[in-house]
DNA sequence: AAGATTTATGCAAACGTTTGCAATTTGTTT
DNA sequence: AAACAAATTGCAAACGTTTGCATAAATCTT
């Protein structure tokens, strides 16, 4: 930090020309000869300039920001501790880059309930991206109603008036179950509230994998954590026994909270019980046995989430994206 | 969003006052009579009202952002997927929004390496905190020279012009190891890079208690991932046998490679080798045997890193500081 | 009740860009 | 060489706040 920032009209005053020159040239305008233009470039880089955000920001109405909004329920100790939803702001981060956009984070704590208000009109962002759609979508209708750019990580077939894109989550519960199945498990245990929008479709596809093998449905709802699944697993078996020998678990942190219980009572996975989780979080390769899992795309999604915002600044409308999901095999179902 | 965005001038006229009025009103000034203040507050919210934060970071030089930096080696694969580095993500942007300020989250990859320029000259942000040492502090040098606010989380032992905040790295590998060595532990591994500052000075807690202990210290060094240590410990079993009875692994995600690894050759944990993590990541509890660990203060940790960037921002100096530590004692190290 | 304070409000400039339009320079055509 | 077209640059206004200073209103002194 020499003296006094640099500014344009300073740029301009050494190099002999107006400042609507320097601007433009800075921003690679055609209008400008590319020998100037190179000359300018070159002599802001020598001086370390770097353009004011904020008067931009101001002239131009537009921030190239975009507010990533984790959007946890109020009632849930899932947070900032599930590996995954941080993964995804992570691929997030990274798709912005590519399009030269910078990220603002927030969760649905603190930021105040109207976000339109709070990061649009205040200009803060041009866009929303929200990570989850929790049980309520009440902050997210409102926002979209109200004309903001915004997608939505969650499940795609959901019905909505903003694009949401997710994986099939209906699938990945059907694969997890049928695999489960195929596997010769009987009696499989859900684990999962579903009355979360995305475990609501795996449990639906559950539900019908089961159905479709005369097999009865078993529901165990628990919140998203594992150690709610540790809890929950533990007084099952406490009060009924080993009454199933197979679960589908709604994330991966939930079946190693699982896991844990049933190693600690020495059952055996997969010969007692067979596992699936879901998201194919890092741990679920290192964890022993390795966890088989429904492994979503969460880099091509976090690209689609991009460019629909992009879409949508340009004016375009957009709907909705599945992006693939994939059965990964490992050893705790494998028998 | 209804017609056209409400400016200041837009509400004053309502109000049938001036726009600096309305301004101070919304900012609370008591040069306003509170009467009017209050009025004029009521009438805010009831139009949805929300100030331009560009013109007004134009106007007052100040944006309220933190730039918050997450610093990963060009060479290592740890990256996002390390729970660690993006819950004490997590626990920062609490700690900023307590005090009124936002996130911009970047990493050391899409930047520009010069960060004084990038966040700061360019008025994106206020401050930095920059999240890890890396093996290189050549940015984060450049950028305190420069005179930016600035404060680092990693080991606060490392001689620096810019204060850092974090734990007694030396302590932690030296209650880690002798923890081990009371639990009767003789050839202990010691598995993580040196090379790296705050897995420099575990090591250095480890090589005293070692020595304090007559014992030979051991070490592999590896990439602070899960999966360079499942391949290093295999290879080291399957060139040497089992030649150690303990491992001090530099994070808890290491530490479970390494599990892996000794579970798929049933050398038992923590009979045949006692194993000790660092972080106390949330599946150091789930894991089976469960992990004992280093345990950060990362909530603390955060307070006080964005405690002493304000103290910057208002000119005051700063220094390093240490945050207290504790070993989490669990079943991997138990016998 | 007129001046001296104190309190409350308004005026207008400034923050540093971008951009429509006008002005200048350069090149092309006859 | 004059007339025109195209390419290049500059002028000045605008974006929406905040704030020093001036002014107006209310309160206090004597």
């Amino acid at each position: 930090m020499n003296d006094r920032k640099l500014k344009l009209a300073d740029l301009a005053k050494l190099a002999g020309v107006s400042t609507s020159t320097v601007s433009r040239a800075l921003n690679d305008n055609p209008l400008i000869k590319k020998e100037t233009r190179e000359k300018l470039q070159q002599l802001a880089k020598k001086h370390n300039f770097s353009l004011n955000t904020a008067a931009s920001r101001l002239r131009t109405q537009k921030t190239n920001v975009v507010a990533v909004i984790i959007n946890l329920d109020g009632d849930t100790e899932q947070s900032i501790n599930d590996p995954f939803l941080l993964k995804i702001v992570g691929e997030i981060n990274l798709a912005l880059n590519k399009f030269g956009l910078e990220l603002l984070l927030s969760n649905s704590f603190m930021a105040s309930d109207d976000w339109a208000n709070y990061f649009i009109n205040s200009r803060r962002a041009d866009g929303i991206i929200v990570v989850g759609q929790g049980k309520s979508q009440a902050n997210i209708e409102a926002a979209a109603n109200a004309g903001v750019p915004l997608v939505v990580w969650g499940d795609p077939k959901t019905p909505s008036s903003y694009p949401i894109v997710g994986s099939d989550n209906y699938l990945g519960g059907r694969l997890a179950t049928e695999h489960l199945l195929a596997n010769g498990a009987k009696n499989i245990l859900f684990l999962g509230d579903p009355g979360h929008a995305e475990i609501g479709e795996r449990h639906r596809g559950y539900i019908d994998a089961i159905s479709e093998a005369k097999a009865t449905p078993h529901v165990l709802s628990i919140d998203i954590t594992s150690s709610a699944a540790y809890k929950g697993i533990n007084q099952l078996l406490v009060e009924k026994g080993l009454c199933f020998d197979g679960i589908m678990a709604c994330s991966d942190m939930v079946a190693f909270g699982a896991m844990k219980a049933l190693k600690e009572r020495y059952i055996s996975i997969p010969n007692d019980v067979a596992l699936v989780g879901f998201d194919d979080i890092a741990m679920a390769d290192i964890s022993h046995p390795s966890l088989s899992s429904i492994k979503q795309n969460t880099q091509r999604a976090s690209v689609i989430l991009v460019e629909k915002l992009l879409a949508q600044l340009a004016g375009q409308s957009t709907e909705s994206q599945v992006v693939e999901i994939e059965l990964v095999n490992r050893q705790s179902s494998q028998r």
